[in-house]
Order: C-alpha cells, then structure tokens, then sequence
DNA sequence: CCATTTGATACCTCCAGAGTATCAATTCGC
DNA sequence: GCGAATTGATACTCTGGAGGTATCAAATGG
C-alpha cells in the first residue's frame, strides 16, 4: 500500500468508472484495474461491489475514502510545507531585542514579517544587549535587534539605523535649560550609565565621548536596565546619556537636552553567520528592501 | 514522493545513521542513501545536513520530520480502520427500534453491541413498525427490532423474544376484577388498537383471536401509538389488548388482565437480506450467542 | 439478437529500486 | 604523523512490479 494506491482507489471512487478513473490517473484500464484488485488483497478488504456494469462503494469502502482523502491532503501538505519552511516562508522565528535599541524598530520590523511570512510564528524575546550575543551564539535566538557592537564574531549584522546619546535630567538641574550641552559641563555631574559588561557599545561611546571632551565621568549608579536609569534620573539623582529615539515620553519631571558632537551608534539586525533557520535568511532579505 | 520515502527519511532522522537507518529498513546501504538523495531532490529541500562523519537535521527536516510522522500514523490507521469497518467493529448502525416491541429488548442489545463492538456508533430510531420495513428496504434503517411479520421479504430476521397480548381495561370496568378473560367477553366491547397499516402483526393477531372465539370485533378508536392506545384506555374510552412485556407501570387507572390462549407473536431482530453494512452482521453474531 | 459498453485476463516491456563492490573522506589510536 | 576503521557516496548489475497492448466475457439497450 502506498500513497499512489490511495489516489487510484480515490479516483475510482469518485468516478465509480474503472476506465474514467485510469485515464484520470494517465493509465490505460488494465494495469488500472490490477492496482484496485491488488489493493483490495492486501487490504483483505472488498472496497467495491461490481458487476461488469455497476461500480459502487462498500460501506468499508465510503470510510476508507474519507480516511483516503484526509491522508492525501496532509501527505500533499508535508510535501508543500516542508519546501515553505526551507525557503523561510514557514516556521519559527526567535527574534530577541533589546530596549536600549528597540523603540520603534522592532514593531516595524515585526509588521514588516508577518506580512511578508504570515506562517512565520515570531516569538519576541527582550534581553539585555550582553545576553543577547551569547543566546545568538547558543541558537537559542535567530535573530536580535540590538547595539551594533564591533566585536561580534560570528554574528552577520545589517545596518538599521543610526541613533545618537542625549543628554537627560531632572526638570530642576541648572542643565534643563540649556541649548546644547558639552562634554565639560559633564565635569562634576553624577552619571547614571549601565555596567559596561550590560551594554558595552554605550558605555563605550560615553566613555569616548568624555575622554575627547577632556573629562573623567563620574558614574555615581549603574544599574542595569534602561527604564531604571530614567527612574533615576527623575527622582533627581544624577544625569544620563541615553539614545535619542528614548527620549519621547520622558514625561513632566524629566528634560532632555542635545549634545554637542554627541556619539553615535548603530542600531543592527543580527544573526549567527551560519544560521540554520532559513526565515532568518528571510529576514534579512525583507530588512534589505527596508529603510527606517 | 511515497510513504516508503517518508518512512526511510524517519529512520534517517531518528538514528542519524544512514547504514543503521538502512539497516532498519532491512535493506543495505548505498540504495537507502540514494533514496534519501532522492528525495532531497524531488523535495528540492535539504533535509540533513552531512559530511561523512556527522548526519544532522536541518531546520525544515525537523518540521517534515513532525509531519511525516503524523502523515504515516495516519495512513496506517486508515488502512488498519478499513479493515475494522469491514469487519463490523467499526462504523455507524442505524438501529430502528418500535415501542410495540421494544420494551426491555432494546437496551439489551445496544449493551451488547456497544460493548462487544465500542467503535460502531449505534444510532438509534424509534418508528412505527408499518415504517419500518420500507426504511429498511430503502437503507434508511440498517437493522431493527419489530415485531415478526411473516410477509416481509427481502428481511433476514432473527428471534428475539416471544411475546403474547392482554387486555388492559379502565380500573372501573367490570372485566377488571376477571381472573381470565376469554374472545366472548368482548363482545360488546369498544376496542381500541392501532390500525392495520400501522401494526399488521398485532392486528391480525387480535383479528384471528376474535375470529377464533367466534365474535366480531368492534374498533371504536384506531390511534397510531401504543402510547395513545393506553391513554385512551386510562380514560374509559374502550378496552385494548397489547404486548404483555408493555404492561407493567400502567398506574392506578388501567388494569391488565391475562387472556385464555392469548394470541402470541415474536419480536425479532430484522435487516435487509443483502445489508451492505458490516455491522449489521456483526449484530447478529452477537444475537446468536444470546437468549432473551 | 446484435452492437456497445465495461471490467477482467494474458502476455510483454521496461524502469525504479535493491544488491554488490568499491571509493573517498574523516576520525582516532598508537 | 600514519595506518586502521568508520561512514557516506558512486558505479554497475539485476530483478520485480507497474504499465502497455490485445483480447475476452458479461451485461445492457435498441
């Protein structure tokens, strides 16, 4: 028994016309017939009454068709899906961000997918930017929205978007008002920042950003996440340089001010280089078409 | 693409070994490997990725690896229900059943199908019995428990039970407190029983008795329901005689008296000669071994 | 009663799939 | 580092089963 003598013996019930049902399956009678004979043989199950002029289902028959059918349509699917997961058209996607990169992008970027691969199940995970290498690596994410980060080995990125530190205080600081704010006016400031092992890429661009300025930053608090920086700085406990694209929504208590010359980072989509998940791949391509 | 395909690319996927994997699909190597190339090819999808020491699953062989598997169990429990269906253990029976006899008789025997046979949905349809020998005939029934009709051809039937009449009369009529009742004692009675096109074995069967005591019968009412026939009876609208096996629970106002050489009839297990559905022999295996 | 339709049978052909022998590449032990 | 062993790929051969053609037998209908 295999597939073929399902869909002949469909055929057959369906046309209940042995020389109809042959040609339906390009064969000539004959040979059509053997395979209904052979089938019912192996099967030791009569599927048809007949006569040399009438054709009709059994009652096992009329059930082994329904169970015929079923199984046809899901032999059909595995065939047509296993080539949509393949090409990246079907699947899973484990897509980790990060906050200190996501706002904005990462909806985008989701909508942007589900459109294009609907049969893509994402599954979002939100991580810190030092968690997110390591899971990459691990497999356990496809693919990450985070900081551009030069030391990524093993890892394809692409380019999303630029985003640069501003500067954030307390509505009260003397800093609230001013225009543009350098890096010396950070002299003797309380910085609230994230552990460089957390988010290297900005620890980094803020320390650069100081030594160029000709200071030394004092980092009075480094917690970890990014919403609790801003807590802080609105509870009046230091300052922060954080990404622009955070700075909507700060609310009454909080100012944001530009900085002169302020760094810059890159905002990337990335994935280990040998990723076994083609809707990675897929990912990409979409991305590529894309402009944020 | 065959479920023989899909069976040796599971047995690659689980032992990740193609001369084991080979081994059990009790062949040898090299054509088992050439199978899988083939289907790789036919696919157009890579399902293991291999170099001549490692053998792994790709991500889209995963997936196909989940659907063949459902594919296979599928097709393997069409062809193992076929021959269930075939076989009468599995499968639908529709069992007409009519309240002139069916009293006790019925849950009997759909315990003894349900148990014996758990696969085969019993539907059940309560009918007059005029109804249902052409429901029969016309495969609208496949089985049904009636009353024995000695007319009835193209019906294989099998013995049930044997049954015989009594008279059941208002609480105030003067028969109630007979010890026996005779033809005679009918004379003058109104007689209420369900028309002949209705139920043809009873009718007679009082017909012939009435004959046989020498008196004319006189039908005063003709209702179509065992049910009506006893209401009516409660009401002291005229005296009837029905199946002994309905005459317990009649209430305080209708008492049941035993008949002088009461007519009898058999209540038996009927299905048409040439029953397409296997069940239907089925049941009547089960009867066999079985006495009411 | 004969022509037509339809499924079954007999015989032949051929290719897909299985076997054997062998190779190539990688790993591991000494 | 080199040889032995393991493992998948390749080349060639062969066989069984699936399909083709010709034909028959039975039933229907004008």
């Amino acid at each position: 028994m295999d597939t073929r003598h399902m869909r002949y013996f469909v055929a057959l019930a369906e046309t209940l016309h042995f020389s109809q049902a042959a040609a339906r399956m390009n064969m000539s009678q004959p040979p059509f017939s053997r395979q209904i004979a052979a089938i019912e043989k192996t099967l030791g199950v009569r599927l048809f009454e007949r006569n040399s002029r009438n054709v009709v289902l059994t009652t096992a028959g009329k059930h082994f068709l329904n169970d015929c059918r079923s199984v046809l349509a899901g032999f059909e699917a595995a065939c047509r899906d296993v080539q949509l997961v393949a090409s990246g058209a079907k699947g899973e996607l484990k897509l980790g961000f990060t906050m200190y990169a996501a706002q904005g992008i990462v909806p985008k970027l989701v909508r942007l997918l589900s459109d294009a691969a609907p049969d893509v199940r994402l599954v979002l995970e939100e991580r810190l930017p030092s968690d997110i290498d390591e899971l990459l690596l691990e497999s356990r994410l496809d693919a990450a929205v985070t900081l551009g980060n030069p030391t990524a080995r093993h890892l394809q990125t692409r380019f999303l978007a630029r985003d640069r530190l501003r500067l954030i205080v307390h509505a009260d600081h003397p800093l609230a008002s001013a225009e543009q704010v350098g890096a010396q006016s950070l002299t003797s400031e309380r910085l609230i920042a994230a552990p460089a092992s957390v988010v290297p890429t900005l620890r980094s661009a803020i320390g650069a950003y100081c030594a160029a300025g000709g200071i030394v930053p004092h980092f009075a608090l480094e917690p970890r996440l990014q919403h609790t920086i801003i807590r802080l700085v609105g509870e009046g406990l230091g300052v922060a340089l954080i990404p622009q694209s955070l700075c909507s929504d700060l609310g009454e208590t909080i100012v944001s001010r530009p900085l002169i010359d302020p760094p810059e980072f890159d905002v990337v989509l990335c994935a280990p280089t040998a990723s076994r998940n083609p809707a990675v791949g897929r990912l990409f391509e979409l991305v590529k078409q894309l402009s944020f």
